[in-house]
DNA sequence: CGTGAAATCGATTCCAC
DNA sequence: GTGGAATCGATTTCACG
């Protein structure tokens, strides 16, 4: 899909029908239609405008990892040798599914990666056999996330 | 919403309508039956269940706040002092609509935020004027992201 | 568990205004 | 922007297997 990065202008009502649905990607738009006092039509005519921008980059169904026993969210900073080529241990990070995020940042680490693990057994051995053995990971630092306090999009 | 986060059942069939729809949160029901060999009442009696079992959290529209300007996201480590009451600061960090994710950590830090800034002096102004005023921190490390190369939830 | 049908409502597009 | 028409999907309910 093409993406305008340029020029695009949100005006209020564009941005109440997207809060809308930032909360809830199935709201019936004819429900937001009548909260906001605009016709179902113009909600379309206005989500068509907005997915064709870019700014709507999609929708998706969350799944709470904890239902499925995934209690324990890392953080892990990963040093790699200058000789590996970073993309090469991205392509390995990808294999893991406990990756949830994987970036290459500024400061200490090459990557910066968040996981999530069962438990802490599972944490272990995910580091220990899966990340420690991608080549060119000379060490890695684990931050355990004891309670996540804030987990949203950008505001609108 | 009550949450059962015990004996929850997921088969190969549940698994099929979630991958669907993690991905695409309004992509119709209908559809995803044909594709499955199983009938839209039945995908809603799985649905019911997935979402009373709180295995569905619910469903976003995802915003790409590159659109809007947004494109440095960084991770900030929070070094608090011992007096202070973590929530009162957490309480802080949810007011500054920057902060994407807070977790409470082990290791160096007290907290890690995700924060996303227009650019890098949105982001200095941020941690000059906003977060390092913030009663209790003493001190902050960050990390700015380079690039994302993975952005997904748990596999099911 | 599953199905198919009915009923009601929403989604989506198109069009005339 | 609007409303109406048309077509399709969403959702629930139900009788049935």
């Amino acid at each position: 899909m093409k993406v305008n990065d340029d020029k695009i202008e949100i005006d209020g009502i564009d941005k109440e029908i997207l809060r809308f649905l930032m909360e809830d990607a199935r709201k019936p738009i004819l429900e937001i239609a009548r909260k906001i006092g605009i016709s179902g039509a113009a909600i379309h005519q206005r989500l068509r405008k907005l997915e064709q921008s870019g700014l709507i980059a999609g929708s998706k169904f969350i799944i709470n990892p904890k239902v499925l026993g995934y209690t324990t969210m890392a953080f892990i900073g990963i040093y790699l040798d200058k000789a590996m080529r970073n993309p090469e241990a991205v392509k390995q990070l990808r294999k893991i599914p406990e990756v949830l995020e994987c970036h290459y940042t500024t400061g200490n680490w090459s990557i910066l990666a968040k996981i999530i693990c069962k438990d802490n057994e599972h944490l272990m051995n995910l580091l220990n056999h899966k990340i420690q053995s991608i080549e060119g990971v000379s060490r890695t630092e684990t931050f355990i996330s004891l309670a996540q306090q804030i987990d949203r999009q950008i505001s609108i």
